[in-house]
DNA sequence: AGGGGTAATTGGTCTGACCAATGACCGCCG
DNA sequence: CGGCGGTCATTGGTCAGACCAATTACCCCT
């Protein structure tokens, strides 16, 4: 038996799997603080220590008198949030990197007609993201993009150099 | 002026402000939960609510009774949030396999020795633990580790046949 | 049917209380 | 004198209840 996992986070799962169960959407209003409580038989303030959680990592959005909201992925700010914790230099800063190229790499692999990515050789940004979306995978794409947002909290600067992304071209 | 930001966000610079001020390392016991309220002048409830996010960031650590102590930078919990968020309940199922797939070519793509997956042909499951392994990222790792234990939640199969992972011997 | 005002709902915050776990303190005994 | 054991203060964990503020729903009157 492992399962000794604190309240708090038991109750942030309770939270994220009956908005999952009870099929929201972004943008749905979630049950408001006092029938989550009744439901999770946990005490309000609980519910409003996981709430408080969630809305800092952007999934969730409160408005005082108006209820809890479910956010879209994109306005998910979990991941500046995190980088705004951690030093610059990190010493796992290698690994998005290496992910990302990792990433990519297998995309490319995938990838029957390289022709479509020479209009882009000239942006770093425009032919990674041209790169991902022929994959047409909707998780994979949502993994990229953020490992990849991620990465830019942290460096701004292009991932490829010209010389490389002209190498992608040329290895086909 | 766009200091419109909730008390909750401010409270949480706050102590974080306060814990850099006063200058605790990664290890030492920050002020309790009662003596913060009485320092910024608001309740135990708003600074648990601040503090349970800490925690949950990997930033602090709290101890029943012990206290409320600063953890060291690198405990990765970061890396945990982004893989917990990234893998959802909406997730085609096609598209977890498909991604599954494209993660473990991106591996092979980089394995220099193909002999060291010779061992596991007969095991769909250490043939992928173990190609994995040879990457040594361990933000890749971990969202691997993500998808596939979602993917096993849905089918308890192997994700290849044995023919298909000895093509992978002989694509060397 | 439209508009306005009131009431119910909901988040925001606080007080106070009690329990549970930890740790420090102190006195007792060897 | 020193180690040991128990007591108690401290600290986090959880809860109930109250009150305010903002929003929303509703109903009534025009």
């Amino acid at each position: 038996m492992e399962k000794k996992r604190n309240a708090f986070e038991t109750n942030i799962s309770a939270i994220k799997t009956m908005i999952e169960q009870d099929g929201f959407v972004p943008g749905d209003r979630i049950p408001s603080e006092r029938e989550l409580a009744e439901r999770l038989s946990i005490s309000r303030p609980s519910v409003r220590e996981a709430l408080r959680t969630l809305a800092y990592l952007g999934i969730i959005e409160t408005r005082h008198g108006g209820g809890s909201f479910l956010l879209n992925r994109d306005d998910h700010t979990y991941i500046q949030i995190i980088a705004q914790f951690l030093v610059t230099g990190d010493s796992k800063f290698e690994d998005l990197a290496g992910t990302l190229r990792l990433l990519e790499q297998a995309a490319f692999v995938q990838l029957a007609d390289v022709s479509i990515l020479e209009a882009h050789v000239d942006s770093d940004a425009a032919f990674r993201e041209t790169l991902i979306a022929t994959i047409d995978n909707d998780l994979f794409e949502r993994i990229w993009r953020q490992v990849n947002a991620f990465y830019q909290s942290f460096d701004q600067g292009e991932l490829y150099t010209r010389a490389e992304r002209e190498a992608f071209l040329k290895r086909s």
